[in-house]
DNA sequence: TATTTAGTTGAATAGTTGCTCAACTATTCC
DNA sequence: GGAATAGTTGAGCAACTATTCAACTAAATA
């Protein structure tokens, strides 16, 4: 049985391939992962996640730094949420954000150095 | 003049976002560093660059890894390779790709230790 | 209890994205 | 030069995504 039933090529280099194959990631842990980096590809989240390490902040807050809405935020802040990115915590009417852990501030930084580099 | 003309909300932290909005990146860099890391977010990306980090390889070596179309990895490593995560060398008919830079398996790194943690 | 403000949510929409397909270029070999 | 194979590219399409809008919940205050 052919052991490639898409690729239609034929100068596949068998040795490397049979070599790489067992060394890489799952497909499934690949899409988690990718999952992880695209809450850190919109440029608004990425925003949100920057000024949260400075310090926390609400929802108000953070729509009156960037200029847009409240509804706009809160949908970001859930995805980051929902990945545990951020925490946050109720105090009467607001709600306070703030970074996870330090993961995320990582990320951050290694990313600016590659672009800043 | 108000300052913030959009977010309608009343109960900004004043003191708080005055002293954080000077630390923010610029809106720009920030998309800049969205438009990095969007490069991390998607599934078949992220495998290739997992593969890449074990050897270098051609795109019908990539194509036959994760049983998807030549075509299908040409137009990913393209946006890669726009972006300076991957560099290449053409041999014969074959281009072998590898990554660019330590920055691109250091991102890879931390997302699995966030993951996996 | 009624009102006000902070925040969340779901639906709708406009914009983006990843893959496929077909046509194309580049290199090797005859 | 002509055929074969590796790789690239652009158009088109289906799937996804970020925002807006309107309706909702939660807490404070009168």
């Amino acid at each position: 049985m052919d052991r490639l039933p898409v690729c239609e090529c034929e100068s596949v280099h068998r040795d490397v391939v049979d070599a790489v194959a067992p060394q890489l990631i799952q497909r499934d842990e690949a899409i988690e992962l990718a999952a992880l980096f695209k809450l850190f590809g919109d440029g608004t989240r990425v925003r949100i996640l920057q000024a949260l390490r400075v310090h926390e902040l609400c929802v108000c807050d953070l729509a009156a730094l960037f200029s847009v809405t409240k509804s706009a935020i809160s949908h970001q802040l859930k995805a980051l949420r929902l990945s545990n990115l951020v925490k946050f915590r109720r105090e009467g009417q607001n709600v306070y954000y703030s970074l996870a852990d330090e993961h995320v501030e990582k990320i951050l930084d290694l990313g600016l150095d590659h672009l800043r580099e």
